[in-house]
DNA sequence: AAATTATTTAATCAAACGATTAAATAATTT
DNA sequence: AAATTATTTAATCGTTTGATTAAATAATTT
């Protein structure tokens, strides 16, 4: 029987592995990454490794399902609250995800390359069915603003592209970036800050052409 | 001495192999892809690959760096050309990149990727330090149009991301995006066709903010 | 057509890798 | 403290993988 006898959890040695395979794998993507890569970066033994995740891909799973979990963490609570307005969701949804991403730059390239290789692992190894057409509010608050505003309506697939590209789109290119300007991280870090207020201002540009 | 004694330069083995090599890379990034996968794909024996180049990585260091010429070409012809306006400017960009990433939809997150995993790629294998800070006449019109307009100056480094997210970013995201919207690759090009006329509609909503 | 060169393949090597084993050490229970 | 269980490790196994070799076949030249 497993029991939590040490003061912290996460100073458990399973925590501490995981912990490790986290940042590897997230780093270099699951096809570059050796069990023993992890092994090193945790400080323990290889054999351990497999002895408390049985194998790299069931380690794996669990890192990927975290990550998917920190990914969509909270939004829900964002898009289907009635008491804010559009722009306002707008504006809290991309403070909410920067901060996100500054804490963790290389999860979009990683969830993204790894989907890539196997879309199918979102129904299969996470339960990603899910919040599917709850008719959420932030539908509706949209569908009421193109009632209101006459324009030709476009795809509303293009605005949220355009709300998570503007978004997301520089932590992916951040090292390429980085690399072409000769920016710091600290300096990037001040950009995606200023971001926060401009892309809602952008946003509502795009939304309100005449 | 090697020549050109077929009727066609593709029909050539080595071009062949070069061309698989091309697939399975881009599609399954370098660590994940095997020698052996090449040599399935382009119908040839494993050994063969490596009479012809050597090694995987020399393969995969011609493979990327046609990759990023293909990223590159003709756009130092767009960006410093005096006779057309910022706006026609944009407009040509959009439009180029559109069109070849729906030729090669998934370049941007193999490119990506492997810049991720070794920047110092970019300079070492591939001599990507020309074109820098020549001036480009694009860059000449931003300084005039900022200087006409009065606002509060944002970092030209924010209208690049925009640009380069608006457009690019759709098709890494595509996998996702497709997977949960349930669009064909057919309808999702017809969104990114109209992504040409849209985002310089955007981007000119964005940069005349009163 | 004989000789030479280029192309193609089956078989194999050595290293890397994921995973297991068996044994040692530490912690917990009796 | 003895017995039992949990934790940790060194050594090793069987595949996979990148790469090579030697030999066969095809093409070209003399």
């Amino acid at each position: 029987m497993k029991e939590i006898t040490q003061i912290e959890k996460n100073d458990s040695t399973e925590e501490k592995i995981k912990q490790a395979a986290r940042e590897v794998f997230t780093q270099k993507g699951y096809a570059a990454t050796r069990t023993r890569d992890i092994a090193e970066a945790s400080g323990y033994n290889l054999a351990l490794i497999n002895y408390y995740f049985r194998s790299k891909e069931k380690l794996f799973d669990i890192v990927m399902l975290e990550h998917l979990q920190t990914f969509v963490h909270g939004i829900l609570g964002i898009v289907d609250d009635p008491a804010t307005t559009l722009q306002t969701k707008i504006k809290i949804l991309v403070t909410h995800y920067i901060d996100m991403l500054i804490k963790n730059p290389d999860l979009p390239l990683f969830i993204l390359s790894e989907i890539k290789q196997d879309p199918s692992m979102l129904i299969s190894k996470v339960g990603v069915g899910k919040m599917q057409h709850k008719e959420l509010y932030i539908v509706k608050q949209w569908n009421e603003m193109v009632a209101i505003t006459k324009k030709p309506s476009i795809n509303p697939a293009h605005m949220i592209m355009n709300v998570v590209g503007l978004t997301i789109f520089p932590f992916i290119g951040s090292p390429l970036i980085r690399n072409r300007t000769g920016m710091s991280v600290a300096q990037f870090n001040v950009l995606m800050e200023e971001r926060k207020t401009l892309i809602p201002i952008w946003i509502n540009a795009i939304i309100n052409i005449e």
